[in-house]
RNA sequence: GCCCUUGUAGCUCAAUUGGCAGAGCAGCGGACUCUUAAUCCGAAGGUUGAAGGUUCGAGUCCUUCCGUGGGCACCA
């Protein structure tokens, strides 16, 4: 480490200059010098707390009114980062950021005095300062505060972003995101927003009587989901263990046990690609509602994604609002395709009828009929549902947790909700026959004997939980990221994840 | 894993057919008491992602590798 530090100049004024250039460790060194002086002079640059402090967009709202030109005698004190500096002579002024937004500082030499505006001005862009000023209105109109008072808060060491570009770089805005966080205001925005998609969905189902749990994330079987699992090992018990692809099972054990209302929201992980809508840990909700179905879920799915394009203000081109679109998984498929799927009910079978139509299915003859139907779903239907479609009664063979459906032999109470081209929830008309769940693992065993990697493992304790009696239940997952994109109108999941998986 | 794309100063971006690597911001020295992408003067700042190769000469062309972004595959 460069720590050789110049003897110290009086405070402002600038180090002795012949040790000044321009690159990345010279830029730090600088800083380090400036470093040394605080302390030189008796100054700690990292003061443990400032209290009492009026955030920026408080003071904007107390003064929105203030003519150009008008003083005030209001005193306030804010803190923030310094983000631009004009003028270096008998009058400064700066541009504080904090979280709610940015202040201009007036910097007078004549009020502060020599020492304080001499240390004022060999502050760095990107230190973090505290303010103590009058609020006045300058000539042009903008509202600004008189400074009074300096307090170093925490030392800046690095140079910041761009003040007016940000970083643009995305690589370094996903691996360093608090350059990103600190250089653009906008990503600052999207993450607030973020945390307001989520209050607002707990907000929901808290005032509809669901409680909030926490069940395991170390899991000794994984399911509830078709993905492959990551795997870990536990030291002491010397076994391994999953990190859980999905919460479904252990909450309707919750609901078995009498909870009755409860939902789970955290962080699900599949050892999978990753893409635009896939970041291997990513954010999911389940709720599970004791004596509902589907369509039960279905209503709650839209009253609450809705309530959260309001309070997130969504102005794009989706329109959330109650009733969506309803289709169903054979219709769907008929009306992008031509094919009906259920009048061909083996793989060859379906295989002829869809090269029949003409229709790009890669290794279409290898594939089963479940993986043929989903492939369908997903190249042809899914990417076309723009505006918020809830696609029902999905077929049985892909949907091992499902109840079958009341009406259509084949089926199940299953629905699934596509918005921008992307799903976004899940849903069943829970199965809880626990001889029919029983069946279901046992045809599951059989796809992953024939080498079906994502096939469910069979999970003996969640039958018998079955066994003791679950009620009706209607339970589904939202994929909390992919909201978060909607809401944002961002393309990509990486944007609205704060940490994204990258390469190392 | 495969294909395409991309990587230049701390940050944002240029560089014609292969012909002296440049600008703005930031930083440094100086001027400036209502500026706001402040302005003005001055001096700096580079292993062009890495390693090889072709060439009189490579940021530019070729090979390999690393990372980004996109697509395919995977995601029954």
């Amino acid at each position: 480490m460069s720590d050789d530090s110049t003897p110290n100049p009086a405070p402002g004024h600038s180090a002795d200059g012949s040790s000044t250039r321009g690159t990345a460790d010279e830029l730090i060194a600088v800083r380090r010098a400036k470093l040394d002086r605080l302390r030189a002079d008796g100054i700690d640059p990292f003061p443990p707390a400032f209290g009492g402090v009026t955030s920026i967009g408080d003071v904007r709202a107390a003064h929105a009114e203030l003519e150009a030109g008008a003083e005030t005698e209001d005193r306030y004190r804010v803190a923030g980062r310094l983000h631009a500096r004009r003028g270096q002579g008998k009058m400064a002024f700066l541009d504080l950021d904090d979280r709610s937004g940015r202040l201009q500082l007036q910097a007078k030499r004549d009020v502060l005095g020599e020492e304080v505006m001499d240390r004022l001005l060999d502050l760095d862009l990107g230190d973090l300062v505290g303010i103590d000023g009058v609020v006045f209105c300058s000539r042009r109109g903008e509202l600004s505060l008189r400074v009074e008072g300096v307090t170093v808060l925490a030392k800046s060491l690095r140079p910041p972003p761009d003040k007016h570009h940000g970083l643009q770089d995305v690589e370094q805005r996903f691996r360093r995101r608090e350059l990103d966080l600190l250089g653009n205001e906008d990503s600052r925005a999207l993450f607030v927003t973020r945390a307001k998609v989520i209050s607002t969905v707990r907000r929901q189902l808290d005032d509809a009587g669901f409680i909030e749990v926490e069940t395991p994330i170390l899991q000794p079987l994984y399911g509830g989901a078709l993905a492959r699992p990551f795997t870990t090992h536990h030291n002491a018990l010397d076994r391994d263990f999953y990190l859980r692809i999905a919460t479904e099972l252990y909450l309707k054990r919750l609901v078995v046990g009498g909870l009755e209302r409860v939902y789970e929201l955290g962080k699900d992980f599949r050892n999978e690609g990753v893409s635009f809508k896939h970041n291997p840990e990513f954010t999911m909700l389940e709720w599970y509602e004791a004596y509902a179905d589907y369509e039960d879920a279905a209503a709650r799915l839209e009253s609450i994604v809705h309530a959260v394009a309001v309070a997130v203000n969504y102005d794009g081109e989706l329109d959330f609002t109650p009733p969506w679109r309803r289709v169903s998984f054979v219709g769907a498929i008929q009306e992008a395709t031509g094919v009906d799927i259920m009048a061909h009910p083996d793989a060859a079978d379906l295989a002829e009828a869809i090269r029949a139509k003409g229709l790009e299915l890669k290794g279409l003859d290898e594939l089963t009929w479940p993986q043929l139907v989903d492939d369908l779903l997903s190249k042809h239907v899914e990417p076309n549902l723009r505006q918020p479609t809830i696609v029902m009664d999905y077929p049985v063979a892909i949907s091992p947790f499902a109840k079958a459906h009341r009406t259509h032999p084949g089926l199940t109470e299953r629905f699934e909700a596509f918005c921008g081209g992307m799903e976004i929830a899940n849903a069943f008309t829970e199965l809880n026959d626990p001889d029919v769940q029983r069946e279901r693992f046992e045809a599951q065993a059989r796809y992953s004997e024939a080498g079906d990697k994502e096939a469910q493992p069979y999970d003996e304790v969640f039958v018998q939980a079955l066994e003791q009696g679950m009620p009706p239940t209607g339970g589904l997952g939202l994929g909390i990221d992919r909201l978060v994109m909607l809401m944002t109108g961002k393309r990509s999941i990486r944007e609205v994840v704060l940490f994204p998986a990258m390469r190392d």
